[in-house]
DNA sequence: ATAGGGTTAG
């Protein structure tokens, strides 16, 4: 042999060889279905054999890549990919829909339009489903009509994938189009198509895609049941959803948890604990005890319906502890009221290890937030996020009611950011708990900013801007958002006119008042209800209208209460109308013997009308209701006496005796804890304090209280003023006085009313 | 190469 013809023959044994390897690697390449390393070697061999760039290897490498979620290095391998075929497209597009990588699979569908690939029934699914996923009803949309002008949305895959984005995008009539054509209609279309119309509240359409299902042939299964009893749940159609399962029932279907879950909370709105037994024993004939969703959704059905021992008694009889049970216990016993026993709850979980969630600590902190506990709400917010759990939008307005009762601005302040910084600032219930949190911490200017960037507005959110307005008595503003209310096309409820009728008691207006009243029931349709009267009576009987006010309440169709009567025995005292404010402290006296508040009011105008014994006798009834204890209404009693001495008769044979009380009854206030004065000069309290008010004058508004005495009453009133004049270092101050001592229900109640708007029997001491 | 149903917090 030559020389030359070695070479050659060397060359092709070498090509062979290489062939060979080329072969080989292909073949071990086809079978790497397995790990991401096996993957990754793969893909070294390509490189080092120089066939990455090869069309077959390159789509058979990106489909391994995309199998494991490693899409950066798909895409390289996409870009360098010589001729990117509809077959590499594929993979990608539907490995990246189904690991719900949306984002990526519209941006492979317009990487590959842009290519002039089309998709085809493979791929247009699972854009589809992209667009499903991120709700692009448009794009899903356009996606329908490429569906249509090539005649793919004729495939049942297309159709049903298309039937589903329109439901997540909540374009149910499309949806029904969609599947009013359908070749093929099948169960699960047909039961998503109704479920999506109880969730939204159709009934009627709910109903009527349920039943045609039967006459299309499709006989509804279990999760047709069940998705209608939980859409009819969440949407608030309790009744239907009860009704619902009953149906399902006569008809002979056996029921599961889910089912059983879902109408039990549906059975908890309605507060109708008969249905609720007999569900109870349904779920134990059906062995359902240990369905964790089926122990929760009792367990808050009892609280619902006031049945705290039985709340109890379910939890306990659950084996493992959930911590969604638990939660529904915490949420059961805010309820009912229980809230020591919520947060020993609380605490015995925590401390077992078991591991509380967003919603546990939520419902924990609004429970302590309903009842006054306002610090230890403040707290638990502090722990939650010491223990990792992050707070979302629910929390917030959880909290910050909090901070305003509490007039904690920096922590409201800190809310707020928190909501900034997590987007939770575009959600209706975080706006309206900002916007009545920075006007009862008297920022009211901040409060309107919240307001007026609002994407979106509810009632909800209305009201708290109105009611921050009536809250500082600021009349003008308070029209003017209502007017603005009207010309959004937002109806006015109950809250609203509280607020409206309020602010105008508040400041006078009479005929405004009155035309808003009457146009409640006229215009809206609104019956008024017991807090409207108070508003009325106070309305006209701060302004020295006391017969109509008092005829009003005769007019009443229902038995005025304790609020109502408050208004006219407040009016009465500020005209120092005797006979009628005998009349409202006699009722006053039955409704609430141990308000110590309406028998200052009553001695307040014997006072002014120098009616000696008849304030001997309202001390003695105080006496008698057990309230003689309370320095502060001794306090203010004696010190009316003196008044009446100093303002007539100084040699009046009594003037000693008094003083010698006032002195007596100094020292007891001093011994516990109030600081009495003995400078009884201050006459008009009450003007200097509107003065005050009016002018912004905080510190002088604090000194003037703080001389007088800082019963619990003063203090409260004394940091609702702060408040309004907008220092809330000083009302801090005050409510620690508060917390140091115990606070009658009714005072805090009455605090309360007043924060709503209804401030007619406030003016308490 | 997949699709429909559950409880509890404002």
């Amino acid at each position: 042999m030559s020389n030359k013809l070695m070479t050659r023959n060397v060359q092709a044994l070498h090509l062979f060889n290489n062939f060979n390897r080329k072969i080989a690697y292909l073949s071990c390449l086809n079978s790497a279905t397995g790990t991401l390393s096996e993957a990754k070697q793969a893909h070294a061999g390509a490189l080092k054999a120089g066939l990455s760039t090869q069309p077959h290897v390159a789509t058979k490498l990106l489909a391994l890549y995309a199998s494991h979620q490693c899409f950066t290095e798909a895409d390289i391998l996409l870009y360098s990919h010589p001729q990117p075929d509809l077959f590499s497209f594929t993979t990608l597009i539907n490995a990246s829909s189904k690991f719900k990588n949306f984002h990526r699979t519209l941006t492979l569908l317009v990487k590959m339009l842009s290519g002039r690939l089309f998709p085809d029934t493979h791929i247009l699914p699972s854009t589809i489903k992209a667009c499903a996923g991120l709700s692009a009803l448009k794009l899903g949309h356009q996606l329908h009509g490429f569906g249509l002008a090539t005649g793919l949305a004729s495939d049942s895959l297309v159709e049903s994938s298309l039937v589903h984005m329109y439901i997540k995008c909540s374009a149910l009539k499309y949806a029904h189009n969609v599947f009013n054509r359908m070749a093929e209609p099948d169960v699960i279309c047909g039961s998503a198509l109704a479920s999506g119309y109880a969730k939204k509240g159709d009934v009627s359409n709910a109903t009527m895609v349920f039943d045609e299902m039967g006459k299309l042939g499709i006989e509804p299964n279990l999760v047709s049941w069940n998705g209608m009893i939980a859409g009819f749940n969440q949407s608030g159609h309790f009744l239907e959803a009860v009704l619902m399962f009953q149906r399902m029932h006569s008809d002979g279907i056996e029921c599961d948890g889910v089912s059983v879950s879902s109408v039990l909370a549906a059975v908890g709105d309605l507060e109708d604990v008969i249905i609720g037994v007999q569900v109870h024993g349904y779920a134990i004939r059906l062995g359902l005890r240990s369905d964790k969703y089926v122990v929760s959704s009792l367990v808050d059905m009892y609280g619902k319906c006031g049945c705290a021992l039985e709340t109890l008694r379910v939890f306990e009889e659950m084996e493992k502890k959930d911590v969604g049970a638990c939660n529904a216990l915490i949420s059961s016993l805010s309820r009912n009221n229980m809230v020591d026993d919520a947060l020993k709850t609380f605490r015995k979980y925590k401390g077992q290890g078991m591991e509380l969630n967003v919603v546990s600590w939520t419902s924990m902190i609004a429970c302590c937030s309903q009842h006054g506990k306002h610090p230890v709400a403040l707290e638990l917010f502090r722990e939650m996020q010491i223990a990792g759990v992050k707070p979302n939008s629910v929390t917030i307005p959880s909290l910050l009611p909090a901070c305003a009762s509490f007039a904690a601005l920096a922590h409201g302040k800190a809310a707020h950011c928190f909501s900034l910084k997590r987007g939770f600032t575009d959600d209706v219930y975080v706006c309206s708990a900002l916007i009545d949190m920075y006007s009862s911490c008297g920022r009211i200017k901040a409060a309107r900013q919240c307001f007026d960037r609002m994407p979106r507005r509810n009632l909800v959110c209305w009201n708290a801007m109105l009611g921050g307005y009536a809250m500082h008595g600021m009349i003008k503003e308070a029209i003017n958002i209502f007017q603005l209310m009207q010309s959004s096309r937002q109806l006015p409820d109950l809250v609203s006119f509280t607020s409206l009728l309020s602010v105008c008691s508040q400041c006078g207006l009479v005929e405004v008042g009155q035309s808003y009243f009457n146009s409640m029931s006229k215009d809206y349709g609104i019956e008024a209800r017991m807090e409207h009267y108070a508003c009325m009576v106070s309305l006209l009987g701060r302004a020295g209208k006391l017969e109509e006010a008092y005829s009003l309440m005769n007019e009443m169709p229902f038995e005025p209460d304790a609020c109502v009567w408050g208004a006219l025995l407040s009016s009465c005292r500020v005209h120092h109308n005797m006979q009628l404010g005998e009349v409202a402290a006699n009722r006053l006296f039955a409704l609430e013997p141990k308000n110590p508040g309406n028998y200052i009011l009553l001695s307040n105008i014997y006072a002014a009308r120098g009616k000696w014994t008849e304030m001997d006798k309202v001390r003695d009834m105080m006496k008698r209701a057990g309230l003689k204890k309370n320095p502060g209404c001794s306090w203010i009693e004696v010190k009316n006496r003196v008044h009446m001495l100093l303002a007539g008769d100084k040699s009046h044979p009594q003037m000693a005796q008094i003083l010698e009380k006032l002195n007596k009854l100094s020292m007891e206030m001093k011994k516990s804890g109030y600081l009495p004065d003995t400078d009884f000069v201050l006459q008009d309290v009450e003007e200097q304090e509107k003065e005050h008010i009016l002018c912004g004058h905080s510190e002088k508004l604090a000194v003037v209280f703080g001389i007088l005495n800082t019963s619990p009453g003063t203090a409260l009133t004394v940091m609702k003023n702060l408040r309004i004049c907008g220092d809330c270092h000083t009302a801090i101050k005050f409510i620690s006085r508060i917390e140091r001592r115990e606070i009658l229900v009714r005072d805090t109640n009455r605090f309360h009313h007043f924060k709503d708007g209804v401030c007619s029997c406030g003016d308490l001491w």
